[in-house]
DNA sequence: TATTATAGCTAATAACATTAGTTTTAAACT
DNA sequence: AGTTTAAAACTAATGTTATTAGCTATAATA
């Protein structure tokens, strides 16, 4: 009836959140999106360049509103305040996009320029929060790459169900964060 | 030419293992399985009922290995050192036999026995290590999610390639043990 | 108004998982 | 030893997927 809807890359990767979100990111698949957006899946490949091509926008475009998220949380606190806000804003954000959570995970491409991109804004911003504890030498990044583990960790974990045990959750994660700033308060 | 190959659950899981261990855990397919074993995907399901059921099989089969790396490692030794000796072995294992490792991490099917108790052995594990420190009341259990989540974010990130930072990794691995031991006894 | 780039389309191919139905062989039982 | 039988292999066929090639119509532009 009607060719040439006004589709453009944006709203491509709406429909693809949304079936990851919905149903996994597993299925998000060239025909499913297709069926979404009520074309062929064969015309997709006007808009991207394969499926892999897809995933990996669907990774920065993930990566960018989990920045959003982060960067929200943390402006106006420091400290230890910081931290908790930034890491209740990473699990928050798992739970409500889980499958947006997990496009952010997907290995970036090193082809993709706004992928690295939208990574590295996350670590700075993680750094960032970090300084305030005034750590010496490269011990702010190992700092970094251990929230990041933690945070991953539990998100990940909590996602896949891991967690079997009937014990709140959120007070694992309280203990989570405890543990993480005593150890940085630990090692300066 | 030989119909009747001696083939059983524990060959078929050996081939899948190098399959997942080599071109990664996506790669393990029934086509590429029956290619490797040397006979024709649909025979296949004469051992397994389908590709999800094989993955799950695959899933039990790496936590069992897995939990056997982390035990031998753990004999013999208490507190904080047991702690860094069953951290290092986690994550060894998870270099070693990266598609095993992503293997355990399939979402466990409630129906699938095996792969529920190969998880529960490893938890305990875990507690068993923690026992040692005497934590009161939910506290074991909290500690225990907070190591899981702490091991299995750090190697899942390393295998992702998302430390991209040209910093040594083992030394930020030593970091996250300590901080990790120095926060539970802080704890008590 | 004529041109053109592009966003949609259909048709076709190759890879995959899975099912149905058949053959063959190794073991189990006369 | 000879017969039976369950199981492990097979071939053939179906449906789903990603992807490519080539066609068509339309929206923007000249």
């Amino acid at each position: 009836m009607s060719p040439r809807k006004g589709l453009d890359l944006l709203k491509i990767l709406e429909a693809a959140a949304e079936i990851a979100d919905q149903q996994g990111l597993e299925q998000v698949t060239m025909a499913s999106l297709a069926k979404r957006l009520g074309i062929r899946s064969p015309s997709l490949y006007n808009h991207v360049s394969n499926l892999k091509d897809l995933r990996s926008k669907l990774a920065a475009y993930s990566m960018k509103k989990l920045y959003h998220m982060m960067s929200k949380e943390t402006v106006g606190r420091a400290g230890d305040d910081a931290v908790h806000a930034m890491g209740r804003a990473y699990i928050q954000f798992a739970r409500n996009h889980p499958g947006l959570y997990e496009a952010t995970l997907i290995a970036p491409d090193h082809e993709d320029q706004e992928a690295q991109e939208a990574g590295d804004d996350i670590v700075n911003l993680v750094k960032q929060v970090l300084e305030f504890y005034r750590l010496e030498g490269d011990q702010v990044l190992h700092a970094v790459r251990v929230l990041r583990s933690l945070l991953h960790g539990f998100a990940s974990l909590e996602q896949k169900g891991g967690f079997g045990l009937p014990l709140d959750i959120d007070q694992t994660f309280e203990w989570l964060l405890n543990t993480f700033v005593s150890g940085i308060h630990q090692m300066k």
